[in-house]
DNA sequence: CGATTTTTTGAATCATATCAACGTACGTGG
DNA sequence: CCACGTACGTTGATATGATTCAAAAAATCG
């Protein structure tokens, strides 16, 4: 069950056995079952989970009522509200399962408690938003610069899995373009490039 | 020269007076006059930089030539390329000075150093990110859902001050849109409404 | 000042959204 | 394991917001 998550961790900072014991201690494990909500709009965001399995979504809802894919989270992935995480705010965001999951969740104190323990794990933790950062740039740019057609081209690209594990409408909802046009952008390439 | 860098790190983080000499040792202070490059395309953006005084953009150019402004940086603001600072990787932005400015510098020798010396740093390094992720998921979100005029609307309150500062066309850069859009948008607010 | 840069305005064009209809795949309970 | 209902993907016609190109007006700078 810890497996994955040890081998994340322990990929960006060094990690003992006394490490490992200490850490299964702090994180809560729990199963979803796929549409399950992890966090709905107005709770505040409690925990920030660890895919171990199985794939997830954060979306928030427009005033129009329209879904906005914020980020998948597929196995070795972290999801949740971060903002709402660390300063207990109410969320905009929803989270449910895209598919079955199991996941290791943290809160906020347990999370304090490993980084008095754990020093080292200040640093994974600016290791995981440094990467984030890199990742939101690249996908600002796409959405700034980009057609829908270069923005697919992209997503494809960076996250081949998840193309092939979530409905397309939802990959058009990530891209912030309609299905309708995410469709005619995959048509014209098979056919007419 | 110190004291508007110690005063942002003071309100993150604890910082004695050992600490603030320890750090004055480790930042490299420069100059930049207006249209100044801090950082060009191709070259290695060893340095960070801290903002005492001025106003810089960030920007990338797109193959057909255009500017995308990445960020602005005034007062109290850091500025840069995250990853290339990181990675050692060449830069693909560009960064100038649109007014004069002193700067606080560090390189990545320098902050690791810190890090070392001075354990809290590493958690002002995670508020850092922590806040940035938040900003730039919400301009993600403008950008994916709002219509021109509501891009402008929240960036002039979110940033009044930089609105002030910086010529429209920049603005319009920011938010991805044209400066004739932008022109529109503003136009409309004030009249027809 | 004159020269450049910036902003505004207008008209034509373009990419994407919208609305609607249809075919297909899918999973779920009988 | 089949059949039905819902969800999903595709296609077409039309509408719309934003871009593009051009040029004038306004502001800024040296």
């Amino acid at each position: 069950m810890y497996d994955l998550l040890f081998h994340h961790i322990g990929s960006k900072i060094l990690l003992d056995g006394a490490g490992k014991e200490f850490l299964k201690t702090m994180f809560i494990p729990k199963k979803l079952r796929k549409k399950q909500y992890l966090l709905q709009e107005g709770e505040q965001g409690k925990y920030m989970a660890f895919v171990n399995k199985g794939c997830l979504r954060s979306y928030s809802i427009d005033e129009e009522g329209r879904e906005h894919i914020v980020q998948f989270a597929i196995e070795e992935w972290w999801i949740g509200d971060m903002y709402s995480f660390l300063t207990g705010e109410p969320s905009d965001y929803n989270i449910d399962a895209l598919e079955d999951a199991e996941l290791l969740m943290i809160d906020r104190k347990a999370q304090n408690s490993i980084l008095e323990h754990l020093p080292a794990y200040e640093k994974y933790l600016r290791i995981l938003l440094e990467n984030n950062y890199v990742a939101t740039r690249r996908r600002l740019n796409n959405m700034m610069a980009k057609t829908a057609e270069e923005k697919y081209l992209d997503f494809i690209k960076q996250y081949p899995h998840i193309t092939q594990r979530v409905p397309q409408h939802m990959v058009a909802s990530y891209l912030g373009i309609t299905p309708e046009t995410l469709s005619r952008a995959r048509k014209q390439r098979l056919t007419g490039k």
